[in-house]
DNA sequence: AAGTGGTCTAGACCACGCC
DNA sequence: GCGTGGTCTAGACCACTTC
């Protein structure tokens, strides 16, 4: 049991996706949840903050908080989540399978990347991912070595963002992302299944610890057919 | 001069893009921040917490808040913002060319897609946007008739956004994204100079008031080569 | 007028980093 | 031990919606 708002918080996050709370549905007021919780006005309203943030629910001035149906069918790939995650979310089967694992001296591109010098070594993961029947996504991971000591084929396959959180004690604060579309590569060509499609999705992903140092680069390749980006966005101001 | 909290939290986001600040810089403590400003550590925080969220600075338990240089040189195309707000930040030569302008009657895929019945009138806004001497975007907007009584050609080629949150009263509240890769319409092959790219990436944007209310739905259709998206995502819990 | 969410305050205790 | 940010509280006033 540990944060009080994180408790509200997941409490209606989890109502809410297994659609014991309907869309349009009015949660109770923050006065009624800071009886119901027995929390302070200001922590309730954290928690609603976030539920509001992450597209749960809608806050109405003067009516109340009420159940959003946008993220309901829908899984964003917004935020920060593991491949590993992901798939059991959609719950098609999918199967990860490692190419190559191995120390690396950056080149100049890579280095720059990572903010590193050219003789300091990374790890590279290349490794494709396989969804209902077809191999779709090629990733390239590239992980600073002094921070990752330690890195077997098994972690690969199964999720290295859950290795890094559990048995290291790193812990990924945020990421920026970058889509873009290219033409394929001859590795790409190799490692996937492209059916003659022309072109690639890069969907390319710096990852930061929470003291800010950048410690990964990733570089996710995706067919086209098969890529899909869903994105809940608030206006403010 | 109306929010507190906002008003700190844009003091240090604009000294943030400007440079005035520049990355790694330690800010000031909260109690600090509270003295400058005559306001509680609250609010303090709650302005340090928007500037976190959207990748200004970092804070770190026990050491301090620091500005980050992730979001520098980058425009976020993530969150909601319109394309001439976009095309005044990347400074480029821009230009919106409106191809047509009606009411029409939905068909059944739009109606579900607005909530809205079959005979319904939408607005049906179709523009194309030149940037750098290429037309490379397409844009097609369908706003709920009902909701937006009047619509010229001034207006669209300036910005349908600023027209609802200044002119109406109508303010926009939160959208969901979604992109995919597709093949070219002989339309897109007609508007825009696809040079023989075989592929078009069309973000689809699902825009919402503030009473959660679906009012437009738009469709944006990218050449592949042109097409950059941005996301700065924070891993939570 | 009553109920709702939005902002703000002045305190409190805690966990963490640093010296 | 001191300064830092993270959580939480019990109140206050305001603007808005509903009746």
């Amino acid at each position: 049991m540990d944060n009080k708002y994180l408790t509200i918080y997941r409490d209606f996050a989890e109502r809410i996706e297994s659609g014991q709370l309907r869309v349009r549905t009015k949660l109770p007021s923050e006065h009624e949840l800071t009886q119901l919780y027995g929390a302070s006005r200001e922590t309730v309203r954290k928690a609603l903050n976030l539920l509001a943030e992450n597209g749960y629910i809608q806050k109405v001035k003067g009516r109340g908080s009420f159940v959003l149906g946008v993220n309901r069918f829908e899984f964003p790939v917004s935020g920060l989540v593991s491949f590993k995650e992901l798939a059991a979310r959609i719950g098609k089967e999918s199967r990860t399978r490692l190419v190559s694992l191995e120390t690396v001296a950056p080149n100049r591109e890579l280095a720059d990347l990572l903010h590193i010098r050219a003789n300091q070594p990374v790890w590279e993961v290349v490794r494709t991912r396989t969804i209902g029947g077809e191999t779709i996504i090629l990733d390239k991971d590239y992980l600073r070595r002094d921070l990752v000591p330690k890195l077997t084929k098994a972690i690969c396959e199964d999720s290295i963002y859950e290795y890094l959180e559990r048995t290291l004690d790193q812990s990924i604060s945020f990421a920026k992302k970058v889509i873009t579309v290219e033409e394929p590569t001859p590795e790409d060509q190799d490692l996937l299944e492209m059916k003659g499609y022309p072109m690639i999705v890069v969907v390319q992903n710096h990852v930061y610890l929470e003291d800010a140092t950048l410690f990964q680069y990733t570089e996710s390749r995706h067919r086209p057919d098969k890529f899909r980006f869903v994105d809940f966005a608030r206006r403010h101001q």
